[in-house]
DNA sequence: ATAATAACAGTAATCGTTACTGTTTAGGAG
DNA sequence: CTCCTAAACAGTAACGATTACTGTTATTAT
């Protein structure tokens, strides 16, 4: 279901996770909009960024057990340090050699790639 | 913890992933190991999985509510089809503008890539 | 063969997420 | 402005994949 009206609670949530640069967890958004927000609800939370990635102005990031979110919607690529857990952005990646700067980046180990679309044999679909 | 010792549901368990060329949910493998083995619990399914995991001899696709486990642990991407859910490998990705070659693929709409390593704020870590 | 303990079956507990119920509120019609 | 419909909401129960726990079985070194 598409967003039809407007709401406080959800433009909170969207500026709130727009102006955060870490890609904070549902609960961890859920603790900072509270607040501004007291009695925001986790439900309410969880059903506004649905409609928010359904509708393309944010992105879940899935991180293990739970997923992570990011307001920038615009594709691009992820970096998750090991030892402390953050998450940085890459907004740009110079080979796939992995020899991408950034500033936050000292070392890469791995990746994980996942391409998302349509497989031949449903070219029937959408 | 490291593996230790033989056991033959282990075997069964990396047999049977890896003889599978699609990626399975940890309760598609158990159906399937059932089969062969039909007293195995899922406890153990997924015990076995994290010490074949953690040890480099499987890996773990994040995959929405569900994980998927893949029996190839060389570094590759896949594919998920938005269509049938179903995720293929892609072993080789000519550039990145997604006009990689596959079989199985028929469009990209999108992707999610991310990056594990170490940040320069960890650089005293491991 | 025996002993120590890894591996196991079976099941309860955990926890992020989703669904449900009754209430509040946005926003168009009169 | 007031009324009305339904979107949005708070609060909470339910869900489901995964993990943890308990007593038992099986591997392997001695």
């Amino acid at each position: 279901m598409p967003i039809e009206r407007k709401s406080k609670k959800r433009d909170a949530i969207v500026s709130e996770l727009k102006a955060r640069c870490d890609h904070p967890t549902a609960m961890e958004l859920y603790l900072s909009v509270r607040e501004k927000i007291p009695n925001l609800s986790l439900g309410t939370l969880y059903r506004n960024l649905s409609q928010l990635e359904e509708c393309g102005q944010i992105i879940k990031i899935p991180d293990g057990a739970q997923d992570r979110f990011d307001g920038n919607p615009a594709p691009h690529a992820h970096f998750k340090c090991n030892c402390c857990g953050k998450v940085y952005d890459v907004m740009s990646i110079k080979n796939y050699r992995y020899d991408c700067e950034n500033e936050n980046i000292s070392q890469i180990y791995g990746y994980s790639l996942m391409l998302f679309g349509k497989c031949k044999g449903c070219d029937e679909c959408r």
